[in-house]
DNA sequence: TAGACGTAGA
DNA sequence: TCTACGTCTA
């Protein structure tokens, strides 16, 4: 790949700031911030084999459905069949599991095809669900809140988890 | 879009040699050799309204077929519905008639998905046939040869083919 | 709005 | 081998 940062990481990347802003996904991928360039979520396998989500790419458009409101994120799950958690799906059910904090990277639709990734900080994931949607289709919903800053867990404490 | 060089020409990209090679189809649509990033043919509209193909890229893989033997290149045709000649397969056409010169990208498959594009100058549409395919799926297919170096056409006559 | 010789990862 | 919250042009 065409990274710089190569290492899957759980937290804040260094030298990336909340409200920083990228024009395409390459970009955040070359600086670690979110590898995949096209999936929306990004996780991880830990030494115990357990699946955590290191970031997730919240866009608008389409019919992803993803709600931001104050301190809450609404966001769509991932893949066509969401029958079972699968992939990202289940990396996000695990680190909600392990109360593991996931960057979120909000995608802002600019019109004329362009896009716009604006770095939103570190989230947690409280819960999800499933929806039921027309033709039968589900979607798997999770509800993040925007980890409070200065909590007092040091970045060692996060990568004890894993 | 992301390019520096937003210029769509025929012949020589100032700067770009024969032999460079490149690691994307972003990197050739940064310096300006070809815009595409998917699409594997670039072409222009005329003043005139006439198309003609700026460039192409030869992969390997898949059932493209593409074959460089010599100075000679049978290179497929573009598309799902290749029964009318539309887009970059017309434009390869009307370069042929007007004998206009187009770059030629040949991309070769490293393996472990990995691909390296290597410009290999220009090269003129000779002629172009249908080929008829399993399923009854028609493909065209063009056979360019190399142009011959030095061939006294100096960049401002082919500018005046526009 | 849809199509296109892309990329990385599971 | 296939999927995936891309990106550009027509």
């Amino acid at each position: 790949n065409m990274c710089v940062n190569t290492e899957y990481i759980i937290g804040e990347v260094p030298g990336i700031r909340v409200g920083d802003s990228f024009d395409y996904k390459a970009e955040m991928s070359v600086v670690g911030l979110h590898f995949a360039l096209m999936s929306g979520v990004d996780y991880l396998k830990t030494r115990r084999g357990r699946m955590l989500a290191t970031s997730i790419v919240a866009s608008e458009g389409t019919d992803y459905n993803n709600v931001f409101m104050g301190d809450q994120l609404l966001y769509c799950g991932i893949g066509k069949d969401q029958t079972s958690l699968e992939k990202g799906n289940r990396a996000l059910m695990c680190s909600m599991k392990q109360n593991s904090p996931v960057r979120v990277t909000r995608g802002y639709d600019l019109g004329n095809g362009k896009t716009s990734f604006v770095y939103q900080g570190l989230y947690v994931v409280e819960t999800y669900w499933v929806e039921e949607r027309a033709a039968g289709k589900r979607v798997f919903r999770f509800k993040l809140r925007r980890k409070v800053l200065g909590g007092g867990e040091s970045s060692r404490e996060a990568s004890l988890q894993i």
